[in-house]
DNA sequence: CTGGATGCCTGGGAGC
DNA sequence: TGCTCCCAGGCATCCA
């Protein structure tokens, strides 16, 4: 099982751009109809699947991976939950597969692919990259880039839990479940307390925490794509270390107390209780 | 406006 | 062994 954050998608955009970026797509199918919208609420035809035009640039907005062709239009892919995107290497043809929703031909051969079992993730046309700037803006700042500042000003008077806070894409991209609840551990930030009571400091610290969780899941290629690095030559490296997410019951890394599992926002939250306390922890005056 | 709850969707694991 | 149940979670949409 794959879930697509950040790193996941990062990882997905750094393999697929030397197989697409500069590459005429000869060919776009599209197998569900459902599972393409346009701004205009029209079926999208092979022109918006960018048939016929050259990639430009592949660029990343949180979990949100934009296919920019060099004629203008632009291609959103979001994975969802078990989204995946392959290019499979030259002779395969474009057949209708299980799971698999779009195929674009390309002129070197390859074919791309993208399945998504769940088909939580889905595609998006837009009609320039302006369009695309205008829908970036709306969203929160980048995970790897986003400041304590900046999720402050977003969410400091939120009375919403700082972990349903770290899930909306609004205040921050790319954070999902799993590096919401290691984030906040690194952070020694409880998940249940309400963001309105975070101090400064605290929101540096968690934009600190944001930053050191996703880059090193960045540098160990995520989980999306393991079989593929593995392909490459990087066995292990992609297998991410989870101080907490899925940990629930199991004992603290840090202090060896019991990790426990609640309910927050409707997703399954994992933390400790001694390193991540309900108050903020108070510096004893020595005597 | 805010925040909580629900539904979408399928594979896999638990439990009987 | 085979069946049912339920959970996983990103996101849209609903309601209080």
């Amino acid at each position: 099982l794959c879930v697509p954050e950040l790193p996941e998608v990062e990882t997905v955009r750094r393999t697929l751009t030397p197989a697409l970026v500069g590459r005429r797509i000869a060919r776009a199918v599209l197998h569900r109809a459902d599972f393409c919208q346009t701004s205009g609420g029209k079926p999208c035809r092979p022109r918006e699947l960018l048939q016929g035009m050259r990639v430009a640039a592949l660029e990343r907005h949180g979990k949100q991976l934009a296919l920019i062709a060099a004629e203008g239009p632009v291609l959103v892919a979001q994975l969802g939950m078990t989204g995946q995107l392959t290019v499979t290497a030259a002779g395969a043809g474009i057949t209708p597969s299980d799971h698999i929703h779009a195929q674009w031909l390309l002129d070197s051969g390859s074919l791309l692919r993208f399945r998504d079992p769940r088909r939580f993730g889905g595609l998006s046309a837009l009609p320039s990259v302006d369009s695309l700037r205008e829908r970036w803006a709306a969203m929160g700042p980048d995970g790897l880039r986003v400041t304590g500042a900046e999720l402050a000003d977003r969410a400091g008077r939120s009375r919403r839990s700082i972990k349903v806070v770290l899930l909306d894409q609004e205040v921050v991209a790319g954070v999902g479940n799993i590096y919401a609840d290691e984030a906040l551990f690194l952070a020694r930030i409880n998940p249940l307390r309400a963001a309105a009571t975070l101090r400064p400091a605290e929101w540096e610290l968690l934009a600190d925490a944001i930053h050191r969780t996703l880059t090193a899941a960045v540098a160990a290629g995520g989980s999306t794509l393991r079989d593929y690095m593995d392909a490459l030559g990087m066995p292990g490296r992609a297998q991410a270390h989870h101080a907490v997410y899925g940990r629930g019951g199991e004992p603290c890394l840090a202090c060896g107390r019991g990790l426990k599992g609640v309910r927050l926002g409707g997703r399954a939250t994992v933390y400790c209780p001694g390193c991540q306390p309900r108050r903020r922890l108070r510096l004893v005056k020595e005597a």
